[in-house]
DNA sequence: CACTTAAACGGAGGCGCCTCCGTTTACTAG
DNA sequence: CTAGTAAACGGAGGCGCCTCCGTTTAAGTG
């Protein structure tokens, strides 16, 4: 971890405050703080860039080459996020909700089994940074876990809407529901972290959907 | 981490080819390996330093201090275990060992019941370590479960030996065996890791103690 | 506008991580 | 005892982490 000097006691100590810090500034962050014009540019980039770097790299990127990349030195990102955590964090909570607000943009635009389509294969970039948020917070989840459990809340919600509306309109089989489709994804989530995840996360969701056309017409099971 | 420029796929695969790497060298450990009478010396003496270090610093303390603590180059700590996590797990692997030891060495100098409670403190040690591998070792814990369980299980023998002889010979109550004193102790490793964490566990050991010392000379309970 | 000032910036500095490779040294064969 | 050699050594170098603090600038004020 690169804490270096610091002993262990003082080790944990450091981290509990910097989570208690993420607490209560995830709580007043709605309220009371306007930015400085350049502060909020400069932090919207910094999320922006550390998402796309987070995606590619997986969050041990460098935190140096994001500022790099934002343009902003160093000490402007560690401002604004005072550990790798606040920003993986605020990166994933970020992803959650486009993934959410995904669901009624893509529904919107196309057919509605293209847009379920579509739609899971963004829910692999976000299990991809949720498991680099997990590994990242280690030990910490548990003090945390209202962050994974409200989202993913939102996120199947998210499904939902777009497998009745897929089956509603008859482009899908009748006889399944988003517990169902979410069941058969669970191969993404829970398979291993190895390289070759992604590819094989993508497959899966091609057959997936091949076997949701399948039948499509289908009768509603209830 | 600090791995830096490392992607994310290579990051993992980099992180699987590590840990291959212990399985196979601890296998043929045992065997085929006379090290020079140089080598030996100075991976013996980095050890027994990082021991010393971990014990007071954490396992995050810094790898370069124990380099020079031992009077090596940090090139010669790196070669003998090519990651944090392969000098913790020695650490980890000594400390059980020495834990076991202990009981028989405790039991042949000191009175039962001292022997007894001056193994319970070096247990605070041990698991102080555990915690730290735990937490060094990451997600990874699941690839080495098995080095947790036997360890464990060795471990909890040699209390038994211990808590028989005091039954024994009268000097703690007899009601008891060392699943209750297990059980008593989980405060000890089960308890959140805060600054306290290892005063709170030696108050716990005396507290423990004086259970046990209270009614001595009760007749067993079977 | 000009002025003020708190907020925001950014990079140098000090430390740790890990690798790479030229140098040293323990063993061994003669 | 000597020479040869594989093994072991160790530290420089390049990168990342994070803090600290002098400098810049946005945004109120008259």
């Amino acid at each position: 971890m690169g804490l270096g000097l610091a002993g262990f006691k003082s080790h944990i100590s450091f981290v509990e405050k910097k989570l208690a810090e993420t607490v209560t500034a995830e709580q007043n962050a709605a309220k009371a703080k306007p930015l400085r014009a350049d502060a909020r540019r400069n932090r919207d980039r910094l999320v922006e860039i550390a998402a796309a770097a987070f995606a590619e790299h997986g969050v041990d990127t460098s935190l140096e080459g994001i500022a790099r990349r934002a343009g902003v030195g160093i000490g402007t990102l560690y401002r604004h996020f005072p550990t790798r955590e606040h920003l993986v964090e605020v990166v994933y909570r970020r992803e959650a909700e486009g993934l959410c607000a995904a669901a009624g943009e893509l529904a919107a635009r196309l057919p509605s089994d293209a847009a379920l389509e579509e739609w899971m294969r963004r829910f692999i970039d976000y299990i991809a940074t949720k498991r680099g948020l997990a590994a990242s917070l280690r030990i910490l989840m548990t003090a945390n876990s209202t962050l994974f459990s409200d989202t993913w809340q939102r996120v199947s919600q998210s499904l939902r809407q777009l497998v009745e509306a897929a089956v509603a309109d008859g482009t899908i089989r009748g006889d399944v529901d988003a517990t169902d489709v979410l069941h058969a994804l669970s191969g993404i989530y829970s398979a291993p972290d190895t390289p070759e995840w992604r590819d094989r996360s993508r497959r899966l969701v091609k057959l997936l959907m091949d076997g949701l056309r399948f039948g499509a017409g289908t009768a509603p099971k209830d």
